[in-house]
DNA sequence: GATGAATGAGGGTTCATTCAT
DNA sequence: TATGAATGAACCCTCATTCAT
């Protein structure tokens, strides 16, 4: 008797078990259809904003039911806060990694600046953007918690970065911050601005963004550039004249 | 008097038939209560953006009725429309007139820079910002239209007077769109994202915008400025010490 | 000018008084719509009881639209509670008139008790306080106030009649409280209980009605009335033996 | 040990076809998990009233699975017919074992007007009570099947205890069914409809009760007590005083 | 022309019930 | 058989717009 409420009872514990490893997912846990839902949300927000996408419009776009939704997320909110957190995720993945192998300064600083302006003024980044700033007034909090996580972090990379250049003597800044910003801005030279008013209603081509940045370089270097730097770039010029 | 009634009465009609014939509704008259609407649309749109205002906010802060409002709008959006066009209007008048009397190159950008600087991330001017963004994905066009007949306008401004310091022989600039923006972009460094995004609620203070300020034209003068300006200042700084 | 001023200003407020006068009533002023709306509610509300009301239900059986409901009632709950108060005010407004003559004191607590229990055991009333009972739940203080507001003060009404009673000489009631409960389950004898709980599918008649009630009242006054009460019923009864 | 499997299985498979002969749904057959069910569901059911109560509460505070409740029980509202015949077998077993054994007259009926009033007025009851009251608009025939197997049985009882006084010669009453009612109601005196409407908030004291019932006791006996349970009562009178 | 009461479609959310597992 | 994730109709309520006054 008792060996067969054990056995019973063991059965049933794998089976709950199995049902987490393999079988139907539980309530609000199956990554599959979360997905689902996040990607209609998507869709929706992203097209017509927090206040003008309706749950049904996610309903539709998702492809599941008004309940399901409601099991995967609490409220419209939490929804669109997850959607925001995923998006600023995907965006900002891997956008500093050129940063950290530092080989020569002007060129990293370049790539860098197209990767950085390219992404942020990609059409599917500024209408995010244009989402979560709309979204500010309803939603406190929420706008700076996009930027903390998302263009602060980028920030304190680009701040590492060129601490990293001064301490090889190739920069001098004294107000390294301002210096980050400064060359954030430099190579978004106007887009940021054109894109989130939709004046651009097009993602800049690669041949702007390349002139923009290397302007940008230009005179980044130009301002905060030591002699140190000025001397290993006349010696790499003389080097790749050499190779010709 | 019952004459002037009657002409204005029929004056009115005209207008109305004017109004008719243009293919729009017959649209109020007086811009006293045009103004009175648009005030307490503002006060109701700026505060919780397009979406979460609603009419009867409006007609209770703008203190006429339900009625009135739409025979000088058509409806929610060409209110908003109008107001954004007057926000608008407010916002950027004046702003470039420091640019027209060019005396010293330096002091003009530093006192410019500090005006749109200022401007741009002020409580006020953000909110509006941020109320056109978020409303621009469901009203096509009203960022652009925004953007074109403001922040393109400076920069058209800031342009020319490049273009008059180039002919002074004070700068030397190949692509002088480029350096307007970057001159506009130095000045804000971060701030304008930081303010849309509210990861800043506050506007930032004298201070900062003036650290900001002459770190950037420092930057853009040691990129543009020619040999000509840097000796008009090395005498202008020797006429100061002189005074000392 | 200022007289035109000042006339102009006279007839809007006159305008404004016709308007609260006999113009069109106020948001939410209109007693004939409120009546409509809460009749359409009382209708409803009876039959399904508070929770499976539907506002929708209401929006119909009254003949004005959803929003005009909100107008005059914040939510659902209001409109409840306004029409238990309303139906409170009908149900036990001039039930206890008859109490204030005290000619016969037999015949007034014959009467008034059956005016007492038909009106209780009305299929309207009952189905009232079914609705109050079922709705206590969720309106905590509801059926306590629809209690304390309607039978408790009835219940002070006969404290009143049989306190005068006892002055009069003619009962002796140690704890007139507990006998004015008596009195009235006396009159009820079994009825509220069937009723409520709809074993008792129709009020009951006229007959039964009078028979409860006067084997009510002859034990009541079995049990507290006086030897004078007695000797003056034995008057009464020996002049209308010499009427005949 | 597979062979009782078997035929485990094969009864119940026979139930199965029981259950679909007689047009019912395949019900449950397990009368543990039966009860369960029923007391999950008394408890939520309880506490906050048919509407408001969720199958999902239930689910949670029975610890089986939406379906399990399915196979049992064919919808919420047969549910809580179940839960609410088993709450009336519960209320009233027992409640008129007092009357069977007749020894002293007013002692019993004392005796049995204290466990009549408080089992009726008790937190529990009052809110079974409220329960099937507020859903008996929904379920038609639910609140008179609960008085039709509650009270009224009990009110059966005290007819046949009473008759079997009249028969002892210690009662003289016309109508006896009325005499029972008006034993009930005078042995709650106000108590029920207080209750029920939540105007009291708790349940009688027990000295509320003694004092109610022992006055109704008194003014029944006074109202239908014969000259000989008079005497008798004179005897014990006596008897108790010669025990002093 | 001005008013604001009335409208009703559509908003976000809940939950009894079903059915694939 | 037992499970509980998924469903979608229906819930209460809001608000842009209309139109009788």
């Amino acid at each position: 008797m008792v060996e067969t409420v054990n056995n019973a009872e063991t059965e049933q514990c794998e089976d709950l078990l199995d049902g987490l490893r393999r079988g139907r997912p539980a309530a609000g846990q199956d990554p599959v259809k979360r997905s689902q839902i996040i990607d209609g949300a998507r869709r929706v927000f992203i097209e017509k904003g927090f206040e003008a996408a309706s749950m049904n419009d996610i309903t539709r776009e998702a492809g599941v039911s008004k309940g399901t939704i409601y099991v995967y997320f609490a409220n419209k909110e939490e929804l669109f806060e997850a959607l925001i957190e995923e998006e600023r995720g995907t965006i900002f993945k891997n956008m500093y990694d050129m940063l950290d192998r530092a080989d020569d300064l002007r060129q990293t600083l370049v790539k860098f600046g197209k990767v950085l302006s390219m992404k942020i003024t990609s059409a599917r980044v500024i209408q995010a953007q244009r989402t979560v700033i709309g979204a500010s007034d309803r939603i406190p909090d929420m706008g700076a918690r996009f930027y903390e996580r998302g263009p602060k972090r980028g920030h304190d990379k680009v701040m590492e970065f060129l601490n990293a250049a001064i301490e090889r003597g190739m920069l001098k800044i004294d107000d390294v911050d301002l210096a980050a910003y400064q060359f954030t801005e430099l190579c978004l030279a106007g887009l940021f601005r054109q894109c989130i008013f939709a004046y651009r209603t097009k993602a800049p081509t690669q041949d702007e963004i390349d002139h923009i940045v290397r302007s940008g370089v230009d005179i980044f270097l130009k301002a905060y550039g030591t002699e140190k730097l000025a001397e290993e770039e006349r010696h790499q010029m003389i080097a790749i004249e050499a190779k010709h």
